[in-house]
DNA sequence: CAAAGTACCTTGACAGGCGAGGTATCTCAT
DNA sequence: ATGAGATACCTCGCCTGTCAAGGTACTTTG
């Protein structure tokens, strides 16, 4: 990837549950649909994707069940809950306010 | 800390770099600014700090000399190097790729 | 004198990212 | 039909950065 890991690092549950809460969607999709918003430039590695979903649903954020796979690979879909949306909103918010600071601290100009 | 360690995980080094462009500093020192900077969002935890200024000496941005102490407790104070000058740049390139990107796929509205 | 502030440092645990490896199905060109 | 490549999932084990906890030593202030 062409960011550095450790800088997605604490947003990769963010990321996740935005998509999800455009609707229910599955691993390999997430993965393009990431890739495809960031035009390649963020790219979940799955080690990385499937650990999160395992996480996410382990703390209660999204739930699962596998679609009727009929044609191709059977496909596990997540689904955000309550929760999940909750968790959302609290990690949007972290997500401004470290920007906020963030361009605070790097400023380059005037400032003790 | 008000903001979890793993959001800013993978910029310490940035903000670290980006004190020391504006004069040497000595590490509890860049701590109180950065607290102050942030009111009080963002506090580096002591290990934290010094296992960066370790990694970003072995790296060669940063340099350290011994301040004479005469009073107080004695400092070890840091410069930043030309390469620490560099590296600093692209850390703030990759943090302005970072925002805009995070904004992209955290943002509610339209999209896929 | 004790407590609190300044100032430094190390060790060990923990968690998240990810390289590497594995499984299974489907499609398409050879 | 065979092999390659895409789709789709998963796990193990390493690495790295954060940080709680602990330690040292000096100065100021009550």
């Amino acid at each position: 990837m062409s960011i550095a890991g450790d800088l997605i690092r604490g947003h990769t549950d963010a990321i996740i549950l935005s998509r999800l809460l455009r609707g229910d969607s599955y691993g390999y999709e997430i993965n393009k649909t990431i890739s495809t918003i960031s035009s390649g430039r963020f790219e979940l590695k799955e080690a990385t994707l499937y650990t999160a979903f395992k996480r996410l649903e382990e703390s209660g954020c999204i739930a699962s069940y596998w679609g009727d796979s009929g044609a191709g690979a059977r496909r596990r879909y997540y689904t955000i809950t309550a929760a999940g949306k909750d968790a959302f909103h609290c990690l949007m918010t972290e997500w401004q306010e470290t920007k906020e600071i963030m361009d605070k601290l790097l400023r380059m100009e005037e400032q003790l």
